[in-house]
DNA sequence: TTAGTACTTATGTAGTACATATCAAATGTG
DNA sequence: CACATTTGATATGTACTACATAAGTACTAA
């Protein structure tokens, strides 16, 4: 229900609320598509772009500032502006924040998280190698011996290399995203859950079996989350 | 080379070019969860923020416009400035653009993809209706009977059906975030990569067989992208 | 040629003024 | 007394001006 009404009144903001701003932020990024622009290439001053859209510098300026936030573009005083290599989890990272994201949201993440995990198998066998292994297994065995009170670095640390592993960038800036996130669902369980398959049996079918095998191993990991799920 | 130039200036900023908006950002952000604040709630007026960091009211305006864009926030007239469920992907989008995304966060955000695809079956298996099936078979059909011309809309509209069986909000508006890249990656294909398993394979798996079967499925239905990356 | 200085310029910040929409109270009318 | 209308107060939205600051650029002197 409140979805509902979420939605309505987002859905009817689209039209009323369009603010000087955010239609030269929009009006910029067209711009910067079209002319297709390098990094490293200096965009026209404020002022010029203030002239040209028939606005105030004010305005211009909320809109850059908002496009430097993402990390699409980086000003220095006298040169100009330069676009950059957007950031593109910059800016998601800044919105997730366990405080202040609702429950659901959680939920839907903490889902994603367990999707990416079940589904990286394919793409880790193929990037691999002999060292990523030894480094995982090293992170394992040091999680044995160590006390209860750093399960949760230790798992995220584990985790963690996996997704280093895939070679991925983006999927590896995504987990450390998640990070707050993963500690905040781990800590609303009572007890600590563990699945059948530890980290270390992980590892070693790293190293001895095939990728069905790591899939359904993850999934025993896992297990405990699954049936959380189906429980609701 | 250049790699390295551009992240030593990179770290040599992040001490010197402190604007002014950008503290306020992370000091109303820090303001924002010590208090605590419910969606809905009312925050202080622009002026009195100015005053209470000491910064001109269009300082205050810059960083609150960040903060508008990435939805954490919405103002009206009079009413002043209340906090709102933020929009996680909402942000996410506007940086997304195949444009301006350089190739290997474009490779990477594609390994993304294959990456959820694989691993969605478990929660698939959780949450999947009767209903849901007959409507993602009527889409595999449709398919078989159009034109090639709209294969690509096809191939969304299956997938896409996917996500939203997850019932995974997020989730879903990920895919819906990464369709423009899922098309340009197509459109980089010289010819039709087709897998053995095709869509109404697919459905048949999800009406008659378990969470393997599914797995092993979708593996094959996206082993022409898999091989492409084993290529690399 | 090179080092150093002065000038120019574009961004960063501050402050003022007014427009506009909206809430709230006051007023008028049945 | 209740309800509709008007009026006023207020917070955001926009514009404009002024100056500070840093960083190139050109010019001068050794």
């Amino acid at each position: 229900m409140s979805l509902l009404q979420s939605d309505l009144s987002k859905d009817l903001e689209r039209i009323s609320t369009n603010t000087m701003a955010d239609l030269v932020e929009i009006r910029l990024r067209e711009y910067l598509k079209k002319k297709s622009f390098l990094p490293g290439d200096a965009l026209p001053k404020e002022v010029e772009l203030a002239e040209a859209l028939g606005v105030s510098r004010n305005i211009v300026r909320e809109a850059l500032s908002r496009l430097r936030m993402l990390g699409m573009i980086e000003s220095r005083k006298k040169r100009g502006m330069v676009l950059t290599r957007p950031d593109i989890l910059g800016a998601f990272e800044r919105v997730l924040d366990p405080l202040i994201i609702d429950k659901s949201t959680l939920q839907d993440i903490f889902e994603l998280r367990l999707t990416l995990e079940m589904g990286m198998a394919d793409i880790l066998y193929i990037r691999k190698t002999a060292k990523d292994i030894e480094e995982l297994e090293a992170i394992a065995k040091r999680e044995v011996k160590s006390s209860t009170s750093f399960r949760i670095e230790n798992e995220i640390e584990f985790h963690g290399k996996l997704y280093a592993i895939t070679g991925n960038d983006t999927l590896k800036r995504f987990q450390i995203m998640l990070l707050p996130i993963f500690g905040y669902v781990t800590t609303l369980e009572k007890e600590q859950v563990k699945g059948k398959i530890t980290h270390l049996d992980l590892v070693d079918i790293l190293k001895h079996g095939d990728k069905e095998a790591f899939r359904n191993g993850m999934r025993e990991h896992l297990a405990p989350h699954f049936d959380r799920l189906e429980k609701k």
